[in-house]
RNA sequence: GGCGGCGUAGCUCAGUGGUAGAGCAGUGGACUCAUAAGCCAUUGGUCAUAGGUUCAAAUCCUAUCGCCGCCA
């Protein structure tokens, strides 16, 4: 009743195609990687729970010069260096209890079909000025393995990539996009649909940057041997950017455009990026979509990056933050939980783990642990852990609407707020309710209710275990565990417990249900050894 | 160097012309179902600085300082 999406799911046969970049395992996995999976499927999970179908994807990026190096660093092939960096990012998946889907390699068979499918496509078509999208030309210039980046003289800073990353200098035969003709239909496009690119101050850079004017796109290389061959060209390997874009294609049959997951999936409902690859995703991406005659993606919202104790992470300053390390410490829950609730999605924020320590205890442990725990304690104290039948309208007091209208209310702004991706937004307005909700056990106090034999305390009771089970259904794309674990505990049937269900203006819970003893979600933390010297490393 | 954003309570931030706000942290109180949690009350800010416009400025304008982004 209440969701702005226009479409209802059941008569909706697009599905929502959800990615995370596909990431370059030159590295460990580090935060970035790990809140953009967060997001990702905190949003993959809402939109199934609306009854969506979604596709959620990730993967890894595992061509380009740098791999090939770092694996003749080691002494091993790219080939068994990328197998065992690639499976670092999986487990990243696993331990953050992501729902992906699939995960994308672009070193598998079905992706080098995909991307060489792409390429023939593309050679083949024709942009707007009626010449081909691909020609053979000469490229000389500055080259950054470490960033995969030609450079322009007039780019260098010190001899070096405007990065810092030492440049060669490359002359070769190559292969170009004519990016430069697109730039009409990009900016036309941006602007019919000024939420593709979000957030808006990076929509303002990417079109800034496409007025200025386009260059047409080197997409191969000579010099590399590791990527993959471009169709009827020998001694071309693709540009590593322009194989693993087609990484969100080649997960749903590409190129068999009439495969049903290519029709359901396509165009791609988001890109989740970093914001230092928007250019990729918001030019070259829809360009070289249009190219072939798909529709660029719906969104591409680039998220914000952290920062730590105030400073960019780095090796050498000693506050970098493994994520791995973090979830051991404290959970999947808690730590989708902070990133999902300290900042507002698309901006940089400040990473600190006693602040994660500190939110765990005041939101997770005090408010909504302990509203569950009192709750389902009384239950089961008083009634004798069975669930009271749910009143009649009549039998509701003032208090009980209050409580059970404050929530219903909020659904609106809730859902708003999921599909803006602004998801600080959408627990604040869940947390509106659990502190009603504990403020409601205060004034109702059914500890007196029960002294008194009234009959209000199983209504009361009834009230409040009906609330935790609209809260465990808002709070399940954040922190899927420790909400099952509570919908275990309120016996609430899997097929209750989603948005659907919720918004039904039926009851999501069985009457008359035993429920065991709970046990505390979230236990608390003890704090006293933060602030001081050592962390346990 | 150009363009843009930001600078508000100890911390994170909301607030774009009309009496300075929220959450967390701190302090006090009443209660006791609960993870010594929750509830109620409350301390705390010359809104970066200096000018200007206005009856009225955190909000609009100018300059300066600091941080950040995009571009060159």
């Amino acid at each position: 009743m209440t969701p702005p999406p226009a479409k209802p799911a059941a008569t909706s046969p697009k599905g929502c195609l959800i990615t995370t970049p596909i990431y370059y395992p030159n590295a460990a996995p580090h935060l970035g990687h790990a809140y953009c999976d967060v997001a990702a499927d905190v949003l993959a999970r809402y939109y199934r729970s609306t009854g969506q179908t979604v596709l959620l994807l990730t993967g890894t990026d595992e061509h380009g010069q740098k791999i090939a190096r770092a694996a003749a660093d080691k002494g091993i092939s790219p080939q068994a260096h990328v197998d065992e960096q690639s499976a670092h990012f999986r487990d990243l998946a696993a331990t953050l209890t992501m729902s992906n889907d699939d995960f994308i390699r672009t070193t598998e068979p079905r992706h080098h079909h995909a991307a060489q499918a792409f390429w023939r496509e593309l050679a083949a078509s024709h942009a707007p000025d009626g010449q081909s999208n691909v020609y053979l030309g000469h490229y000389a210039g500055w080259y950054s393995a470490r960033d995969e980046t030609f450079f322009q003289e007039s780019e260098l800073v010190d001899g070096k990539a405007p990065t810092g990353a030492p440049v060669e200098w490359t002359e070769e035969a190559t292969y170009y996009f004519r990016l430069s003709a697109w730039q009409d239909r990009l900016l036309a496009y941006f602007r019919q649909y000024p939420d593709a690119i979000q957030p808006a101050s990076r929509r303002n850079e990417v079109l800034a940057f496409i007025e200025r004017g386009l260059t047409d796109l080197s997409i191969s290389r000579t010099g590399v041997s590791w990527g993959i061959p471009v169709p009827d060209a020998p001694g071309h390997v693709m540009y590593v950017w322009t194989d693993a874009l087609v990484n969100y294609l080649t997960a749903i049959d590409f190129p068999d455009r009439d495969s049903q997951r290519f029709q359901q999936f396509w165009p791609a409902k988001l890109h989740l990026v970093g914001k230092d690859i928007i250019r990729f995703h918001c030019i070259i991406w829809p360009a070289m979509l249009m190219a072939v005659g798909l529709e660029p993606p719906q969104q591409v919202f680039a998220h914000g990056f952290f920062i730590s104790g105030g400073q960019k992470m780095s090796k050498s300053i000693g506050n970098v933050v493994d994520p791995f390390e973090l979830v051991r410490r404290y959970g999947a829950d808690s730590f989708r939980f902070y990133v999902m609730s300290e900042f507002a999605f698309g901006q940089d924020g400040d990473f600190q783990e006693a602040n994660l320590a500190q939110r765990h205890n005041s939101m997770l442990a005090n408010d909504l642990g302990n509203l569950s725990q009192r709750s389902l304690s009384m239950l089961q104290r008083y009634l004798a852990g069975t669930v009271p039948s749910w009143p009649d309208a009549a039998r509701l007091e003032t208090a009980d609407n209050a409580l059970l209208t404050l929530a219903s209310q909020n659904l609106p702004a809730y859902h708003q707020a999921m599909t803006e991706l602004a998801y600080h937004r959408a627990l604040e307005l869940i947390w509106q309710v659990i502190t009603a909700a504990n403020q409601y056990v205060d004034t109702q106090a059914p500890w007196s209710l029960h002294k008194q034999g009234s009959a209000r305390l199983p209504i009361v009771l009834r009230v409040l275990t009906e609330v935790l089970a609209w809260l465990s259904v808002l709070l399940t794309p954040f922190m899927p565990g420790s909400m099952a674990a509570l919908q275990a505990n309120l016996q609430l049937p899997s097929d209750r417990a989603n948005l659907v269900a919720l918004t039904s203006h039926q009851p999501l819970l069985p009457d008359g249900a035993t429920l065991m003893p709970p046990t505390p979600l979230f236990p608390r933390l003890d704090l006293s050894t933060f602030g001081k010297d050592g962390d346990d490393a």
